[in-house]
DNA sequence: GAGTGGTCTAGACCACGCA
DNA sequence: GCGTGGTCTAGACCACTCT
């Protein structure tokens, strides 16, 4: 493995190691890993120490394991990203599905609030994605979405966008969102959120702002969403 | 250990054994559990089995284990449960620290929407706590907290109660909370609000809808707060 | 030094998926 | 029946805390 000076254990070099690999995308999604006894073997460890490593990155998410068939890199497919990521629900638990419609692209500079959010260097281009949700066919949700160009490049070139652009992140450009921190507080409808929501001018509404992180640390998305909560709600389980 | 028609892995009644033990009390909250060595000989299994089931309950929080010192029933402090379950914050980062005002509690028969929140017997009695929370000086939240009154025998002549009641419902009543199922919305202001938190009539707040569930599984909380989002928001990470 | 949890190993056997 | 991950064991050694 690696040499170091300060005391790493064993297994988690082994888990850094897995990471790198599957960050450099040595294994493509919902690809399998080689098995725990040729991984232990590779490596040069016992095969406990490699299970370890893998159930901690099961633990985050990071693969997939299933006795008698192996271990896989974990999907992003649209259904787990939106169920993982997006909170709105019908009050009482049923998670609501949006569709998205009424969306724009544009590259330009970003501005000094989107360097400071997403840790960027001054004169970083930024693509800004705005869009309505409808959930059952009512506009629910409008989003202003910030993603840094060097990331994604030409990711304003391909519309319409999925549904579910974490999936897109991970198959198109190899970035895996593994957690997000939202910021939620309630505003006052504007004109612009008027023209988008149909809701009164004044009406109040939830505005989720979200930075979301991928695998190798970096703050790859700004999501600055304003959501009619009159029939949905923002659902979270803490423990 | 025990036998049951279904297959359960030896660590996972070992798991279940130790919830249990914990569930009647039998260590208190800050109180050491019996080293790995001890339970493994007294269940008659592997240390390795006997650590499986603990770092799962490590895991959950149920447990803390230092080592060369020993393992230890998880305590809610009132500033672990405050960081746990409260989650206003500072725009940016900084937990915001809540003092509470205003207080009233009073017992009463359910109203149904209760009994359907809390699982409750219809004819359950119940503890209505209200109170106003500050954060720093000024009035920020007011809460409505619904008790069953099975659950907390005369918690309503506890007053004044103190800021963080998780750490009250381990101590007093042998009650651990887990985990919470939280509905956000916003919603303007009614009178009412506008009493509580010296806000304009109709101006957006944030209504956080809480249950909170105890270790068994049985849900003894329901809390509605109020916030005024002006200056704080609400916290969330996703991974 | 004694006792705790943390790491690591080696090996046996079980449960599952698949061909 | 073979290969996979899942469970369980026994034992060695390490790192930390306390006395």
């Amino acid at each position: 493995m690696d040499e170091s000076p300060h005391y790493r254990p064993l297994y988690r070099q082994v888990y850094d190691y897995l990471v790198r690999q599957i960050a450099d995308g040595a294994w493509r999604p919902a690809e399998a890993l080689p098995s725990e006894q040729a991984l232990a073997e590779k490596l040069r460890v016992s095969q406990g120490t490699v299970r370890k490593a893998l159930d901690a990155l099961a633990a985050e998410k990071l693969i997939d394991r299933h006795q008698g068939k192996g271990t896989f890199v974990a999907e992003h497919t649209s259904e787990r990203a939106l169920f993982r990521f997006f909170r709105l629900a019908e009050p009482g638990g049923e998670r609501a599905v949006p569709t998205s419609e009424a969306e724009s692209a544009r590259r330009r500079p970003a501005k000094a609030a989107e360097l400071r959010k997403l840790h960027l260097q001054k004169g970083a281009q930024v693509v800004e994605i705005r869009r309505t949700r409808l959930i059952g066919g009512q506009p629910a949700v409008h989003e202003c979405i910030i993603l840094p160009l060097a990331v994604f490049p030409s990711i304003d070139r391909r519309q319409p966008l999925p549904n579910a652009l974490y999936a897109l992140f991970q198959q198109e450009y190899g970035v895996n969102i593994v957690s997000t921190e939202e910021e939620l507080r309630a505003d006052a409808a504007r004109r612009e959120d008027v023209r988008h929501l149909k809701l009164p001018l004044g009406a109040p509404l939830l505005q989720i702002d979200r930075v979301a992180i991928a695998l190798d640390g970096s703050r790859v998305e700004w999501r600055v969403s304003r959501c009619d909560t009159t029939h949905l709600v923002y659902a979270v389980n803490l423990s």
